[in-house]
RNA sequence: GGGCGCUUAGCUCAGCUGGCGAGAGCACCUCCCUUACAAGGAGGGGGUCGCAGGUUCGAGUCCUGCAGCGCCCACCA
């Protein structure tokens, strides 16, 4: 029945177990559970692009070791598994692999080919890339990305993730293209996505509009520059301005000088009133601008008084809306500066001075200002060198421009107080793991100065679902756009055509346009609930599984992925997406820097799997605590693996000493007849402690905090192990009879029993690997422990016993080490004083202490001054 | 500048609602081939729990202030 190898090993279990779950179906959803019955987990879909490093095995061991306490715990564990194959990193490595670029104005090729070098000579263009429909494109995606998500399932498999690998996903197929296009058209038809024209965040290098979310700062140089403005009616002197007929502003951005259209200062600044009202002349350009006031302007950042540029930042931005100033762009979309100058400046001066600019970029172009202005003699002093952050798209390598574009974008609370407080109180509907993370979801809320912009100038990715008509001038009717029927999704605008149109209109007056945009990428990662769930496509398993129960995730991404999908949740189904939310840690290198492969610190996991095997890297992760960044250690790896091997040996010893004597808590006896109660005082003190064991372990779990279960569980099997095991062990080979020995066997099988379930969340091949050796079915299968089923195998709680024993065995252990011989040796004289309650206890763990210690005479004095036993040994003769 | 987190042995960290005679693992040192395990086992040294106050019979644990580190957000004149 029970079949023990002679030689446990816990290399090879990855592949035997992994597949045999598979085949078996251990991780299955089972779809006819019920809403109450089931645990649904939104999975983060892993950027397919990329490859998987140590952060994402840590974070998704966690997710793991939740989802499989769960399944035990008795619930029905929906966890699915998606790719990420959609957005720029994607864009840019099919790109690469094939030689081709994605161009929405050609058609589909059905017959198309990826070519094998580059691509044919005759379409391929200037940079050497051969245009593609954007349908094409996609499918190339998917080729590239197909090898990837095999090695990504792959890994995810020999980790054992017990994810249902039958429900997975891809950002970018078919059905998530139509979830995501169905969304956004909910959202247009509940008026939550409008089209404006409006300056926004433009990335040169990418040629698209970005998002607040995707921000970052970076510390860059750069100078400020102290330039004058002439008064209006000042004459000028041959010697330099008159005192007081100039007014100086700083800048670190001198090439917008020729897109200022007035300077600001706060309202309360003296030195500044009198200006009010007035205007002065731009240098070189000598374009007239008002002088005016705002709060926003302050009085000790340079001279107190800025220049207003169309658009230099944000700031500028809120100054030319809320002071109705005109827009006098001079940055095009690829960061150069326009060819034209913008209205206002008239004459030829000003219009040489902007010949030499045009054309040029903004570095270029505030170079070329600088000499201008010393040349004009209104650059005071010298530049000063300073280094100030600059906003940079977090994908990007040159800072943002700010450019007036038409773009789209959803509510999220950004310009509405009232959607925003909703969705801060949706962050009190989840419970967030650790508690202190919902501070960030309700700062970033807090801190929201827009909607949020759903448009990107890109090409791959999921089309906007829109069409618009053509006036009879060719222009588009932007605010009656042609929306698809439902049944038509997904759409290419650039490839179908609206109903009531026939594709020879496209582009024509009075025929229609497509919509050239896609959506970014987190307005489909945003929907990973609704797409995971079976929205408006599986109701019944949408009923089932939403809302989801909890959401995993990186604490650098609450921003974007946690705070979109909250809004999309909000918006299209008036709830929280989710119960809980799971923020995971990063993994540090030893100094202390998050890992990344631009750093080149990236440890693969592959071969630290094949190294130290699964359990012992899952071991590492575990010890990670919920939210907090953990470094990443090779070492622990080693500890968990030798945790994995003592497992085994353990199991071994017990199972083939007991031949698995099920403890039945209830009726059903064991082999040998017997099903407790345990009455030896050692064995039912050690009961006592595991059922304590179970019932932390399970609130630590309920609280979502694995690292603490595994931690006590571990903590005890230790003591199990160094401990009892020694105690019991003459015992239970039967050195004190049947009788004795049969409460041993009870107690050896009982504890494996119940530890190989408590670290079957950890360890779940080694765990299974053992099971499998006396049980039917998987451990991953089984029920948890369940503390009172152990109560009842110990009718009589005793304190302590286990403990008092060990430590006095240890005692003895001390004394032959310290005397440097075996442990074999004998002890020939063993005197105990504690206390006589100490020892009324010890005097039921006598045989086993004399056993274990090989203590020839034991003699116990009652001494109830003693705090703690105190221990006297006399070892036999040295005979060497 | 606003918010949050962290600061306990050389290293990585536990210490949850105050009782700890301050813990674990690694590293270091010593010893032991003991019939589950030498890819073991048994032991040992090592800390005024960041600093300063306060509450309390009692504080690593609670409060206040300070310092250092880190993260998020704001900061482009």
């Amino acid at each position: 029945m029970t079949q023990v190898p002679e030689r446990p090993t816990v290399d090879g279990l990855e592949a035997k177990w992994s597949q045999r779950w598979e085949a078996d179906g251990v991780y299955r959803f089972d779809r006819t559970a019920t809403r109450d019955q089931v645990f649904s987990i939104d999975t983060p879909p892993p950027t397919v692009s990329g490859s998987l490093h140590m952060g994402h095995v840590f974070s998704y061991t966690h997710t793991d070791n939740i989802a499989r306490y769960r399944r035990m715990a008795g619930d029905e564990v929906f966890y699915p598994m998606g790719w990420d194959d959609n957005g720029l990193p994607t864009e840019r490595r099919v790109q690469n692999y094939f030689g081709v670029r994605c161009d929405p104005s050609l058609p589909y090729d059905e017959n198309f080919e990826p070519p094998a070098d580059g691509g044919d000579a005759k379409a391929v263009d200037a940079r050497g890339e051969l245009a593609i429909s954007r349908r094409n494109f996609i499918e190339l995606c998917h080729v590239l990305t197909a090898e990837d998500e095999h090695a990504f399932e792959a890994l995810w498999r020999q980790l054992g993730l017990s994810v249902d690998w039958s429900m997975t996903y891809a950002t970018i197929d078919e059905r998530c293209q139509r979830i995501a296009q169905r969304a956004f058209l909910g959202n247009l038809e509940r008026g939550e996505a409008y089209q404006i024209e409006a300056p926004s965040l433009w990335d040169v290098t990418f040629g698209t509009a970005v998002a607040q979310a995707e921000l970052e700062d970076r510390e860059r140089p750069g100078a400020y520059h102290r330039i004058a403005f002439h008064r209006t009616g000042s004459p000028r002197s041959r010697n330099g301005p008159l005192p007081g007929s100039t007014v100086e502003i700083e800048t670190t951005r001198p090439e917008l000088l020729a897109a200022c259209v007035a300077l600001v200062a706060h309202p309360d600044d003296e030195r500044y009133q009198p200006l009010f009202g007035s205007t002065v002349l731009t240098p070189l350009f000598g374009v007239e601008v008002p002088v005016v006031a705002h709060k926003l302007a302050e009085p000790d950042k340079g001279t107190g008084i800025a220049m207003i540029c169309t658009f230099g930042d944000t700031t500028d931005v809120t100054w030319w809306r809320e002071l109705d100033l005109p827009v006098r762009a001079i940055v095009d979309r690829r960061g150069r500066i326009s060819p034209d100058p913008p209205h206002g400046i008239e004459g030829t001066a000003g219009r040489e001075a902007y010949e030499r600019l045009a054309g040029r970029t903004v570095g270029g172009a505030r170079t070329e200002t600088v000499e201008l202005l010393r040349g004009s003699g209104d650059l005071i002093g010298e530049p000063r060198q300073i280094t100030h952050a600059v906003k940079f798209f977090e994908k990007g390598d040159r800072p943002l421009e700010i450019v007036s574009s038409r773009q789209w974008y959803i509510r999220n609370g950004g310009r509405d107080a009232e959607l925003r407080d909703a969705l801060i109180a949706r962050g009190s509907e989840m419970t967030w793991h650790p508690p202190y993370m919902q501070g960030r979801y309700t700062n970033w809320i807090e801190g929201l100065s827009g909607d949020w912009l759903i448009s990107r100038q890109r090409y791959f990715g999921v089309p906007i679902p829109l069409w618009y008509p053509l006036d009879d001038a060719g222009e588009p009717i932007w605010v009656q756009p042609l929306v698809p029927g439902d049944g038509a999704l997904p759409v290419d605008p650039s490839s179908d055509v609206p109903a009531g149109y026939d594709e020879s209109q496209r582009g024509q007056p009075g025929g229609f346009v497509g919509d050239h945009d896609v959506m970014d990428t987190w307005a489909t990662s945003s929907l990973t609930p609704q797409i995971a769930c079976g929205w408006s496509e599986d109701p019944d398993l949408w009923e089932r599984t939403y809302p989801m129960d909890m959401r995993p995730q990186g604490h650098d991404i609450i921003r974007t992925w946690l705070f979109s999908t909250a809004v999309r949740s909000h918006l299209g189904h008036d709830c929280a997406p989710w119960h809980h939310c799971a923020l995971s840690g990063w993994i540090l290198d030893p100094d202390r820097k998050k890992m990344s492969k631009s750093k080149g610190n990236v440890v693969t996991p592959v071969d630290l799997l094949d190294t130290y095997g699964a359990d012992a890297v899952r071991y590492w992760a575990a010890n990670g605590r919920p939210g907090t960044d953990t470094a990443f250690d090779e070492g622990q790896m080693k500890i968990g693996r030798r945790l994995a091997i003592k497992l085994l040996n353990a199991a071994k010893f017990a199972l083939s000493l007991t031949g698995g004597a099920t403890p039945g808590a209830t009726a059903d006896a064991g082999p040998d007849g017997r099903a407790g109660p345990v009455c030896n005082a050692l064995d039912a003190a050690l009961l006592a402690e595991l059922a304590g064991l179970v019932r932390a372990a399970t609130d630590a779990f309920e609280n979502f905090d694995y690292a603490r279960a595994l931690e006590r569980s571990e903590q005890f099997f230790w003591r199990f192990t160094d401990d009892y095991v020694e105690l019991a062990k003459g015992r239970a080979y039967g050195g004190q009879g049947e009788e004795a020995a049969a409460d041993a066997h009870l107690t050896l099988t009982a504890a494996l029993d119940v530890l190989l379930r408590l670290f079957a969340p950890f360890l779940p091949f080694v765990t299974e690997e053992i099971w499998s050796w006396w049980r039917d079915g998987s451990v991953h299968r089984a029920t948890w422990p369940d503390a009172g089923e152990i109560d009842a195998l110990v009718p009589d709680h005793p304190s302590g016993a286990f403990e008092l024993t060990a430590s006095v065995l240890s005692e003895v252990r001390r004394a032959k080490t310290e005397a440097r011989r075996s442990l074999r040796v004998p002890a020939e004289k063993v005197r105990v004083g504690s206390t006589a309650v100490h020892i009324a206890t010890l005097e039921q763990t006598r045989a086993d202490l004399i056993d274990a210690g090989r203590i020839e005479s034991l003699t116990f004095v009652t001494d109830d001054s003693l705090a703690h036993p105190e221990v006297d040994v006399t070892l036999a003769p040295d005979d060497a």
